[in-house]
DNA sequence: GTCTATAACCGGATAGAC
DNA sequence: GTCTATCCGGTTATAGAC
């Protein structure tokens, strides 16, 4: 009896050992960087030894994908009484934004090694990659939230594609985050007000009815081109 | 006399174990890749011992740096014919675009790794780097000739930053392509289709003399994100 | 003082016993 | 599911050769 012993709702057996893992991996990044963190120091904080490490992590850069969900949560989380808050679109997007870096601050240092494989199409934690595609997809749907619940009126091819290029949009902010070492990351901020109001005249422009031509072209090569870049989404 | 017996114009005494090793290097990165190439195996190819490649080079990574280079000289020998032949802007600027596609073919399967450091800004290999400012600038010369000998008229403002701005441009489009694996890279050829048509309307927008308040708004905020992001050009 | 070679070190990753 | 013992390869220290 005792494999069946425990009641359903525990976490399960060796559940705890993971979290453990995971957990002391965050704060010892944090703490003295990724690089300077060694799988021997973790497995020993995590009170495992380094081979039971690697019975629950592939490698020590999938540690990390457990830090975009943590990360992705918080944002979350500020973003609640904000969208509740603000109706209008440019607000919206605006508030949003700035959560991501306020959230996003305590980790600035060490972002740069978790946001290198950015631009490696076969690593795991490519934002493009399937093994992103849970925290990629949650985030879209944070900006379909901004989008479908403000008050302004899209057409409605555009307000389709709208959250995935917001996303786009986001990550490109994030990588000049990362470069950004002004005091209160001063010109991000600057950067996301500036390109927020962009996308704004960008958008009530592109909902003229005369632009319809116009637009639809411009949605169709998005499609065409989402295709190849992110082909899990 | 022997130190000073040789004579000037030869290549220096170690200038060739150097040239050797990256040439090495480069061959069996291309063949093998970056991760499973060994600087073990590199030593042994370019005749030389472990401890010697260090001489030269700094890591592994720093034998990318040599890479760069290389792919740049052979992107701006493939744009001589174009620049030489074509004169309207737009023709000018899809003709280096897919230059740099075509004489970055070869190298496709491992520029994943190779770009891996764009976005950590520490990392001396960002293209955005201290360490990559000669081929960087050299390459917003590159993009300098192909304004300023079109055959179109910019306003002064706006042509003098448009070189770096297309050179930011192809940097996009590079990490667009190192994610495409559609045949003939035709999904990113789309693209240099479709972006370069679109840079060449704003700029025609952006040149009426009534934008010139919108316009130096814009190009305003360039030079304030500018300052940040990239240091050293 | 410029270059080359040998022998470690260190840390990520794996094999296989318990 | 957890451990111990190793492997492997990037990197470094160091001793010498030209």
């Amino acid at each position: 009896m005792s494999p069946a012993k425990k009641d359903a709702g525990a976490p399960k057996k060796g559940e705890r050992t993971r979290a453990k893992i995971l957990d002391t991996a965050l704060a010892l990044f944090q703490e003295h960087g990724y690089e300077a963190t060694t799988m021997r120091r973790i497995a020993e904080g995590a009170g495992v030894a380094l081979g039971n490490a690697y019975y629950y992590f592939e490698s020590k850069e999938h540690l990390i994908q457990g830090f975009y969900a943590k990360t992705h949560v918080e944002h979350l989380a500020a973003c609640e009484p904000i969208l509740a808050r603000e109706k209008d679109l440019v607000a919206r997007l605006k508030g949003v934004l700035h959560a991501k870096v306020d959230t996003a601050e305590p980790y600035h240092r060490i972002s740069g090694v978790l946001f290198k494989s950015a631009a490696d199409p076969k690593s795991p934690l490519s934002p493009f990659s399937s093994a992103s595609a849970p925290v990629r997809t949650d985030a879209i749907e944070l900006m379909r939230r901004v989008v479908d619940e403000s008050d302004g009126r899209l057409p409605k091819d555009l307000a389709e594609r709208l959250p995935e290029m917001l996303w786009l949009h986001e990550m490109a902010i994030i990588l000049f985050w990362l470069h950004d070492e002004s005091p209160g990351r001063a010109r991000t901020r600057h950067l996301i007000d500036r390109t927020a109001d962009l996308v704004a005249k960008l958008v009530s422009v592109a909902s003229f009815p005369l632009m319809k031509p116009l637009r639809t072209s411009a949605l169709e090569l998005f499609d065409e081109l989402k295709h190849d870049a992110t082909p899990g989404a």
